[in-house]
DNA sequence: TGACGATGAGACGGAATCAGTCTTACTGTC
DNA sequence: GACAGTAAGACTGATTCCGTCTCATCGTCA
């Protein structure tokens, strides 16, 4: 795929998300996106083989793909396995309470947008959260171990962020830290490298 | 019309609002407004013949004298005209700055919302405000000119309100009495009671 | 200059949605 | 039991939307 190609890529991606924002998914059409995008329709069909669907498939991706390309900028520099897990957690929980998008689409279409967080979506996002997190974790424990830690911290950060609890906020670390020390960490620690 | 009628046309103007505010007035459909007023097709028609267009009118009006309703709360107990005055303009204007709905709808559909507050939908602004401001202005000045008044300062104030100026900020009764006492009170001085 | 790839504009048919009307059945009231 | 008001939904015609296709245009590179 050429440059361009790629660029207007991109350029539609971020038509559809702006369309998504003003009627939500299930009122946009694909000439919306095309026009938004200025770009014809055939091209749109061109790029994204499948039309809607693959589209927004592909929206999900980049925006995952985001989420957590900015999400190990913060974990860049962890001393440590618990300093890793805090930062991580700490960090996506931001991240997930200060998206607008993710808010918006919430609270427009709470429906598709939790699916796209729990039932359907899920996989999606351990495979990326594995793809980026794993290898940082890789330090500290064995792959397997690795993968299945990210697993459980995926499903807890988006839990409590659904859903916040009383007693603990992601999104602090004085709370995370003990948190982790109590509930995650030491299922892993035999494991420890 | 009976109780119940009204009631279910309320609720019905509920639903439109709201779906109007999710995805804005080109994506709404009947069936929505029907769906979230809990309401069948067949009554909407009935109490909306016309459908769509008669049903956003009613919406127009009836957030029309829900603003004057308000409005004329916040000058029943002026001292003089220009109190009064002073006293419209300053409350209309933050009236229209807190808007939500008018917020979204101006951010989501300018087009749309912007006739509706300047070429189609300006006659029946100045409408209601003659309804409901004239016989208050009506104690200071004769009837022709209340009329007259009152169109230039909704004139104004939608104005100010679209377009803020930097000299003026009808928003602040500091700011909008000198203003007032330039620019209106002066042509209406001679015709004072 | 001419071939070539990428794009825009828009025609086209079929599918889906929507608008507006109408019928039927249910519910509460008088 | 008549009656008014409503929900549910069938129905038709109009409109919108989708996905594909063709053709003209534009820039690029040989």
């Amino acid at each position: 795929m050429s440059a361009a190609a790629t660029s207007i890529q991109s350029r539609v991606l971020d038509g559809a998300k702006s369309c998504c924002e003003r009627w939500g998914i299930a009122k946009v059409t694909i000439d919306d996106i095309a026009n938004e995008a200025g770009v014809s329709r055939a091209t749109l069909y061109r790029l994204f083989p499948g039309g809607k669907d693959v589209l927004f498939e592909a929206l999900r991706v980049r925006e995952l793909e985001d989420f957590f390309t900015r999400l190990t900028g913060h974990v860049a520099d962890a001393i440590d396995l618990e300093d890793l897990l805090v930062r991580a957690v700490v960090a996506a929980t931001h991240e997930l309470r200060s998206d607008q998008h993710l808010a918006l689409m919430l609270a427009s279409e709470p429906g598709d947008t939790l699916g796209q967080l729990t039932v359907e979506g899920l996989p999606r996002i351990m495979r990326v959260a594995t793809i980026f997190l794993v290898p940082l974790v890789d330090r500290y424990l064995p792959r397997r171990e690795s993968a299945r830690l990210v697993e459980l911290l995926s499903r807890l950060v988006i839990s409590y962020f659904l859903a916040p609890s009383d007693h603990v906020d992601l999104g602090h670390a004085e709370s995370a830290r003990p948190f982790l020390n109590a509930f995650v960490l030491p299922a892993f620690q035999a494991s420890l490298a």
